[in-house]
DNA sequence: TGTACATCAGTGAACGCGCGTTCACTGATGTAC
DNA sequence: TGTACATCAGTGAACGCGCGTTCACTGATGTAC
């Protein structure tokens, strides 16, 4: 006989999604900050305290949100780099910039969650680490193929490893970068090449998320209107950096 | 007889003062979403209708605060420029680099305000587009002067005008970098190079709040721990890409 | 297969709280003569 | 310099509203025998 899940454990699964879906709507007219159980249950046409039966407070409800919109851009990202073909380094690089504007442009209340201001009052737990940080291992993973691969750049520049408290950062972030994937290729956290290579992700990642708030915030008004080409502009320069061959 | 401003207008100046220190304050606990007016007043010792003589509504109060913030980070910034000898162009730039984390540091809910995630239901007006934009003129300045001046780097790569969207975007931003400053050089909005340095003093721009935004906001945990180290970096790359030479 | 009991989902009322804004008012400051 | 009136700042009560969470409850689903 086949474990079938039973009638509860169905509509708790199916109840759980509809109360995030409604509270993903809620997002979208009140912002993070202004997220209210009682508007998230009224949608819903149920009573505000059966909540408390699919999540323990406000802020557990919140939890979730920030965790699937992390897995969801990041799903988005990972998916338009795997239909990439995977000699074509660069353009899988590029799919992931243009993967993540593309979600960003659609969701951008769940974006702000994630990479706005912190909700005052929250305290994000270890939970949402993981999914907070794939983008930036995905791009790692694509640089130090390149690195590694064939057509590797040679290193141009800066050809002295880092001291003090950046050079410490630059090889504790080599360490995540080589644990990070399942990957035969590594690299040296005291080799200055890797050490470039590996702040060249940081700055990447950086920008591209710094591009995107940008935008979507409403900073670029009156400057910056073709987004989509300056974004795609970006990930050609931080390619570069990163030692990606064209 | 000097036209001495009465003990009404001394109040009135006074108190709105105070008010807007209340309320920064109150930001600091709650957030912008949760700024109360009832609770800046409480904070004064006055009956919470009292504001409503000095600013006509919550939002009001949220403006002031806004345009207060984005002037307090350009003082700052060009403070600090302006302490640096003119000829030492590059270390202008790194100085308006350090000096925005600086006071962002020192301000972290006021940056949020303006750098975070946009108030829901909050329409910022006209007024705070100018201030807004006060850093990147300055960044723009710089640039121009170098670019201008003796030691201009020449243009290397990219020697086509842009064309497209971007391409006018780039005319725009020439245009307004022109008109922006006191300043008899100027640049040909036609000009590939000239665009090329517009379009790196977005980057700069984007890249300078995108790394205090990661910073501030909690992204860089486990990552970058020399923050003031990683964005000098960051300076020095982006006056390279504005072509200010070293 | 049927029955008895345990578990769980969802309800609706209630607690205690805070919010933005309005309004008629009192008393102080300013102004015209 | 003094008086009469207008302007303004600040008060406190009130309106109408929404919030997160708790709790005792009913009825449905699941389970052990």
């Amino acid at each position: 006989m086949v474990d079938v899940p039973g009638i509860r454990e169905r509509n708790r699964a199916a109840l759980t999604g509809e109360i995030k879906a409604a509270a993903r709507a809620e997002l979208a007219e009140h912002g993070a900050a202004g997220l209210s159980v009682r508007a998230v249950t009224r949608a819903l046409g149920m009573a505000s305290s059966a909540v408390y039966r699919y999540f323990p407070s406000r802020d557990a409800l919140l939890t979730a949100l920030i965790i699937d919109a992390y897995d969801d851009i990041a799903d988005a990202a990972q998916a338009a780099h795997d239909a990439v073909p995977a000699h074509d380094v660069r353009a899988r690089w590029r799919a992931v910039f243009a993967a993540a504007r593309a979600w960003a442009l659609a969701h951008p209340h769940e974006y702000a969650l994630i990479y706005g201001s912190p909700v005052p009052g929250y305290q994000a737990p270890q939970d949402t680490i993981g999914p907070a940080t794939r983008i930036a291992l995905l791009l790692g993973d694509i640089a130090i193929t390149a690195a590694t691969g064939e057509g590797g750049e040679p290193s141009e520049g800066e050809p002295d490893a880092l001291t003090g408290a950046l050079g410490q950062d630059a090889r504790r972030l080599i360490e995540h970068l080589n644990q990070g994937a399942t990957r035969s290729e590594a690299l040296d956290p005291d080799d200055a090449n890797a050490q470039r290579i590996a702040l060249a992700v940081v700055d990447a990642w950086t920008r591209l998320f710094g591009t995107l708030n940008f935008e979507l915030f409403g900073h670029y008004v009156n400057g910056i209107t073709a987004g989509s080409a300056y974004l795609d502009r970006m990930a050609q320069q931080t390619a570069d950096a990163c030692g990606i061959p064209r």
